[in-house]
Formats: C-alpha cells, structure tokens, sequence
DNA sequence: AATCATTCCCAAACCGCTTTGGGTGCCCCA
DNA sequence: TGGGGCACCCAAAGCGGTTTGGGAATGATT
C-alpha cells in the first residue's frame, strides 16, 4: 500500500498534487462554489441535489467542481434551511440504583448505525438517569435535535410511548409495551414463543424442576418469557414453583449467585431457563463450583441475543439457546423508523422476529432422581 | 393534575388555564417569545445567555415567561449561528475481517455521556468499517457535524492521528499511539506497568510458565502489556516462551480456544494473563473443561475494566485482575476534549490511570512440578 | 445647561443552505 | 408575426437563532 511519502526524490509535486494540496483545505461553501463556477447558488444546489431543472451538462460541471474542491454542504445550515434534524435519538437510561449499562446495547447500535450511514443520517446518543427521561424526551423535540427516537428496553405499560405521542415524536420500540394505550411502531422477539420452546424441550427431557433465572420482571420482554415458561408447564399439566423463579439484572454474578441458591435447595433444580448469556455464564460457573456437570448433572437454555463478544461457542454451540440476533434487530429497527419519518401519513409498523432454538452442549436428559 | 378539561361547566376558562393549555404544545421560537413581552428578540436572547448588558429585572422577566412557555431555543438555528456543532464524535469502527464491537464501548460511552449531559453537547455516533474511516473524519470536520473527536482503541503508529492534525478536528485517544509523529492529547491506563505488576505477582507465586491470552498486537494496549508481560520476566532473568503467547480478537470463544490449545502442550502453563474479562471467561472454561481448579492447580490473572455487565464477583474478587474503570476514563475523556474545545489554544492534555492490582480466588502458588 | 458616561435596548446583518417565484431566451405553431 | 410553452437559470426570502453597531434615556460631571 503506497502511502504517498515513498515517491522518488526530486520528483516534484504534479500540477493536480499542487491543486489537491490546496484544495484540501479550502473549506469551501455553496456560495464560494457557485462563484467559482459562474453560476448562482440556487442552481449548484439545484444540480446538486438532483433537481430537474438543472441542464445535464452544467450538472456535470458542478459535481465535477464539487468533487474537485472536496465541497460538502455544510451539516448545520442543512439543517436549520430543511427544518430537518437528519439525526436519530437512542436515549440510553442509566437507572440511579441498577447502575448497569444495557449489554445488548453495543450491538443493536452497530446495527443500527449501518442503516444510519446507508440512509444518511446520524445517531445522536442521550445518556440519562431514569428520572430525566421524560424531560430528555421533550427537550429533543422541542430543540429540534432528532427526526425520531428509537425506545430501548420497553417496561410494562410503558409511560414512554403515550410521552412520545403526545409531543409528537415519530418512534419505534425495540421491544413492546404491553398495555399501551395506542398502536405504536415496535420490533421484538417473540419471546413468549421462545422461552414456551425452550421450557417444552427441558420437559420433553424428562425435567421437572425447571428454574427461570430471568431479567427484571417489571421489563416487557421478562415478562413475556415468563409467562412462555409458565405456559409450556401448564400445557403439560405441570405447577412450575416459584421458588424456582428469580429475577434481577442480568449480570453475571447474578447468574452465579441464583444458580448457587438454587442448587443449595434441598429439591434442587435439574434444569436452568436463563435470560442471556450473561448470567449463563454465572449459572455455568456456579455449577462448576458445585462439582456438577453441565449438561449431564444439570441442563442450561439461555437466550443468545448473538453478541459479537460473547458467540455462544465456535462451531459447535455451548450452550442450547433461543437465538436472534440483536443486530439485526438494530439494523430493521432504524430502517423502520426511517421509514416513518419520510412518510409521516404512514401507519404504525411492527415486525416480530421468531427466535430459533440451537441445541447445544448443555442440555441432557433429566439424571435420575437420587 | 388537572387537565383544564374538568372545570365545572360555565366556569370557563381562568386566564392562567388557558394559556398553560395552548402553551403547552406552541413550540414558541425567540421571536414569537420576544414580541409576547415587547422585547427585541436580541434582548430576549442576551437576557437568556447572560449577557451583562440587559436589566436584571428584565432577565427575571424574560427567563420565567421562558419558562412558562417552555421556550427551548432550536439546537438547528444555534448551531448555524454560532458556528459550533455542541456535539462530539465517536467513531466506532466495525472491522470487515472483524465483526466484532468493542464490549468495553458501552461502559465508555455511558462515561462520556454524562460529561455531556453536564457540559451540554451531544454525543453523535458514526459506524463505519475500518476502510471508511478516513473519510468518515474528513466529512464530519467538513460539513461541520461535530466539535471533536474521541478516537477508540488506537493501534501503534495510527494513522488517525495524523490525519485529525492534519483536518484540524480537536481530538482525544482513549488509549496512546507508539511513534505519533506530534504531541497529542490522550488518556490510558498504564498497561505496562499493570502487566508488569500481574506477571511479577505470579513469578513470586513461583509460576514460570505465564501465558499470555493478549488482544490483537497491533492495537497499542496489546502491545504495551506484552512488553510489560516481557520486562517483568526480563527483571528476573527469566525468558518468557513464546509458544505461550497467543494474540486475538478477546472473545469468549478465543480465550477458551487458546487455553485448551496451550494445556494440552507438553509443558503446559501454570498461569495465565488474559487482557480481559471476556476471554478469561473462556479460559476459566478451558481449565474446568480439562478437570482442573482455578486457583490451585492453575492461575488465572486478567485486565478488568470494570464492565457494568460483567462486574468481577460481589464482595470477594472471582479472578485476581488489574483494575481501572472504563467508565470513569469515559468520564474524563469526555471532559478532557471539551476543555480542549472550548479553549483552542490549550496545549495537548494527557492523563495517565494506574490499575490496581485486586487480588481474588483464581491466584495461587505454582503447583509442585509433575 | 451642556457634556459625557452608563445603562438598557433594538434594528439589521449574518451563519450557509433550501426554496419560492419569477425572468430570459429559444423553439414551435397557428 | 406574435403568443404559448419549455428549458435553464437567478434574486431574494426564508430557517431561528447570535452578534454587531448603534441609539435613546438616565444620571453624573463640569
């Protein structure tokens, strides 16, 4: 890869080397542009931005010009001249007593952040404490700062959606909102279905005591995947036991220290039912810990949002899962949502993900009772 | 909290009610507030900013009706006028070899966010693939987009920081840059010396077969705790082996690759130093996998960057590790740059962390030799 | 009483684009 | 030959703030 600096000496500048060396630098303006090239500023905007009326030939004259002196519109007047914020909101809430940062959070925003750039516009991050959401919420719409907000980590009922219907700011929700009083754009997992699969597999195994070690249960998606579990035991006949149940953020010491509890019971769990992979990891060493074995003595199913730094093994899986992928869902979410700002007569959309069950390592009949 | 809409019927509507009812939506601009108070809008706007020349007593005026009507000042119009974007870049590059995100990322940003929350800017992220990269630098200095710039995770000799001097965009590494032509501004943690100190610890454990689960060589971190793995061994004449060093992404996956790979040799290691929490993870399954105990027959020391999600145990340390928060370096990066911003004639500001050396349960004296 | 600062406020220019509402030249057709 | 219709281009008015450069009171000074 030449780099520019290995250029035999004495070769000189080229004439379009000095050029570009100047070029560069000029931070040039439509008006500046327009003058370089005899013409007014409506018309190089006009064949810039594709506008008919321009004739082709002068058209190509002005990209040719544009390019040549490295012109970019400058972001700001844009801006204020199409009353257009080009801009994406993500208001990340970091709670005053969970002071954990959203894991799935890098990658649903490098998903995200593909369609941003393919779309041309940009991703603004609000990082807040719950209390000030709804003020971040107001002061974005009122300021001008976003066309749109994407709404991370739906809880149930969810004060958020009727927040944004009523100052009027287009959003989607990563997730849903149960009890919401209005139809609202969302995308989600069907996490029902998903944790339902997952608990029917653990039964069709022969286990009976199945723990859910879930997410917060006041989040919609922990909600749901509870009550796919509670369902899968009641088609079966089955009483889950509460005492089997927990739900916190999941960390992974939480993982770890709700597995150890369980397993110290004196009826101890067979299976494990996890919420993601990063209190599976916690369960799994908690089982370690105890001398079990995962798979044989104990069986673990977890939900794989697919993190990039956490692949659940190589080729092979390690753990059984629901799988989807995080970043994908970042991707469709901005899309939609992009979609909804350019057609604002457009009616709510929702696209639901089906999450697919990978069997791993980790499950195994259920051991004989001792 | 009344609505306006429950009044007695013939009550009408008190002056107050109403206009708090119509306010509530007018999304009022400066001149719409100025000539509601028989102002100029140039006085609305000194009297809003603090500017000196306007009678305190009109302020008081101004900034409660300001309040009342929820006058927000349009971020587009400011941002135009003055010629400042309020805003600071994050680049966050998606390699094409390499899809991962950077896990330390969220907890980074989630720093910086609250410094811009205090400091009024706005945090805009670009996802770009590596290639993209310069360009993406070049087109947010010159349509304006942002203020500056905080660059991620530098590799030796980066070419990003040229290119910034060169663009004249003010910026901060999080992380240095071995052999960068100019002075620059930059936080770190003291990654030598942090390895230095882990690999000493367990020279005097009596290991001496240390492995090295390190990042990828090319990135500057990497490179300065490998030569701080190498100096402590150096310091008492020990020749570390390099069939004990591996280099990768830091996955899960990686760490329990690479551990599995190197336990099987003829002369395994007795210790392991891992650049992260993410691929110790992988470790620590590598050796349960084989049938050994961490802490006892091997140890295990890593780079703990305090991750919300990924907290390192509750009271007792799960792994001895070199700690030094990501978030706080976000914090003060964050802050490093606006001061950098906000006074342009500032010379290059640097800011050096130590981690601490925890000591947790997967240390322990080198086992007798088979 | 005339002069000079101060204090407080305003009109207008400006930031760099987009967009409205023409205007000019040219060709075509009746 | 004169009017209508295109095809191209431009001047000027926004967008909603900030900032420059006064100007009118008021009070203090000589």
């Amino acid at each position: 890869m030449g780099n520019g600096f290995d250029a035999p000496a004495g070769a000189g500048y080229s004439p379009t080397t000095f050029e570009n060396a100047l070029d560069d630098f000029a931070p040039m303006n439509l008006k500046e542009l327009a003058s370089t090239l005899g013409l007014s500023p409506t018309t190089v905007s006009r064949a810039l931005n594709g506008y008919p009326e321009v004739n082709e030939a002068t058209r190509a004259r002005v990209v040719a010009a544009a390019r040549q002196h490295h012109y970019q519109p400058n972001t700001r007047a844009i801006r204020l001249a199409t009353g257009r914020a080009m801009a994406i909101g993500h208001v990340i809430t970091v709670s005053t007593k969970h002071e954990i940062v959203n894991p799935i959070f890098a990658d649903f925003i490098a998903g995200a952040g593909e369609t941003y750039l393919r779309r041309g516009y940009d991703m603004l991050l609000t990082v807040v404490t719950d209390a000030d959401e709804p003020r971040a919420y107001r002061e974005l719409k009122s300021r001008g700062t976003v066309d749109g907000i994407i709404v991370h980590t739906p809880k149930a009922k969810d004060p958020r959606i009727g927040l944004l219907h009523e100052i009027g700011l287009p959003f989607v929700v990563h997730g849903r909102a149960t009890g919401a009083a209005e139809p609202y754009s969302w995308l989600d997992v069907n996490n029902r279905r998903a944790f339902q699969r997952a608990t029917n597999f653990l039964i069709d195994l022969g286990h009976r005591r199945i723990a859910l070690i879930n997410g917060l249960e006041y989040m919609d998606f922990a909600i749901r995947r509870r009550s796919g579990y509670e369902n899968a035991h009641q088609e079966r006949g089955l009483v889950p036991d509460p005492a089997l149940m927990r739900s916190d953020e999941m960390t992974e010491t939480y993982g770890h220290r709700a597995a150890l509890e369980l397993l110290a019971q004196p009826d101890p769990p067979t299976a494990f039912l996890v919420s993601s992979m990063i209190p599976a990891i916690g369960v799994r060493r908690a089982i370690e810990e105890r001398g079990l074995k995962l798979g044989r003595d104990v069986s673990v199913i977890t939900f794989d949002d697919e993190l990039s730094y956490l692949r659940n093994g190589e080729d092979l899986p390690i753990f059984t899962a629901t799988r989807s992928s995080v970043r994908e869902a970042g991707r469709q979410a901005a899309a939609m949502l992009i979609d909804l700002i350019e057609d604002p007569a457009k009616e709510p959309l929702t696209r639901m993900f089906e999450a697919e069950l990978m069997v791993g390592m980790s499950t195994g009949p259920a051991p004989a009772r001792g």
